[in-house]
DNA sequence: TAGATTGTTAATCGATTAACAATC
DNA sequence: TAGATTGTTAATCGATTAACAATC
């Protein structure tokens, strides 16, 4: 597969994904680019480009085949594997993902939460034993674990990046609001909630100008 | 000041925000763009093209002054004001979230928490009741709610949406996996967490091949 | 066959990077 | 004054949109 996808169209597959769901759902069998550019809200144009980048799914004078163009994106987004996934901070954000079990029918079977608190230590999160993050290097060898969420505060993320490395772990779901330094063959996505408040509040400030 | 800012300088604020914090927690007294770009990652000549959008916050020869410069970007992203939010779905997420002390710090002042699960209603978090949701409505009507952050599930979330869209709350941050549909003049920012996911997955499925 | 709609190339637009005169 | 570094214009790069021949 072309190794050369830009970023600006990978993120869009997940909306892709999730609209074509939806379409299934409501038993659309076959939708052109335009029909779909109307409630995705992308141009036709574009849609056509992003899909091309991936094979030719569509047939001239018909549009696509909606359930076989939503199984050609799952495939592409690598939805017919699972992953092993962990949680390291079992804080309230941590026991939010925890408990989310979306992300298991998406073929994200979380195996491990850890956190340093004693207190946590021991606590059983959907059907899960907390366990102390001093085992967590052990854990990471004696199970293949692709995705790790970091969900710690800000001074413990880089130090459990680090063990995540060392572990080979594949990627890191990093949530606490800093910048981890990691080795080029961890992947790793952010979510810096407090970067979107910013946004939010800059265009708040504007209105009132 | 110009409105015209495209959303990739906007997106990219936060994040000089952040590491001018750290660089006048470590007393850095002055930066040049070159500096800088070494430890945030953009180009010295995007770091220069970024501020100048906003005003000329440099000195020829000498750089940029650490704590001048983090002021006018609070200044920027609108920090000097504070803001009313509200929690909308007391699930492990809502919950979560109201109990981030970081946000008020920002100037994110939690002043309700609403939930339609009559086993949550009237729980105390974070020093806040629980309202039930169809209460929410003459709430927002009594105070001057600026953001709503929706953390309930894809199902309510619109439901959601049109109550806030019908108070004139000014933003939304909506967590449910759902695009929402808003007037214009309401400000909304998405949280899709499985989108973030689906990128991990796309990458590490293509790792293997 | 005629109509519809894709796949794909070309044109445009916008964002990033490079270059350098201005100036502290 | 000389050196450093900005502010800003110009060049480049990449992403989006438009156009249309191919074809179902």
């Amino acid at each position: 597969m072309d190794n050369s996808i830009s970023m600006a169209v990978i993120k869009r597959l997940p909306k892709y994904h999730r609209y074509l769901k939806e379409l299934l759902d409501r038993d659309v069998k076959r939708i052109s680019s335009k029909e779909l550019s109307e409630i995705i809200g992308f141009t036709a144009s574009q849609i056509r480009q992003d899909l091309n980048n991936f094979g030719g799914f569509g047939q001239q004078g018909y549009g696509y085949n909606v359930e076989d163009l939503y199984k050609e994106i799952g495939k592409i987004l690598g939805l017919t594997k699972t992953y092993k996934t962990v949680i390291i901070g079992a804080g309230n954000l941590g026991q939010a993902l925890a408990n989310y079990t979306s992300f298991g029918s998406y073929g994200f079977e979380l195996v491990g939460i850890f956190d340093k608190n004693p207190k946590i230590v021991g606590l059983e999160i959907n059907g899960i034993e907390v366990t102390d993050v001093d085992l967590m290097k052990k854990f990471l060898e004696n199970n293949d674990v692709d995705i790790a969420y970091i969900c710690t505060n800000k001074t413990g993320a880089q130090f459990v990046a680090d063990i995540l490395v060392q572990a080979k772990v594949k990627a890191i779901w990093n949530f606490a609001p800093v910048d981890l330094k990691v080795s080029e063959d961890i992947r790793v996505e952010n979510v810096h909630l407090i970067d979107d408040l910013l946004t939010l509040s800059y265009f708040l400030k504007e209105q009132g100008e």
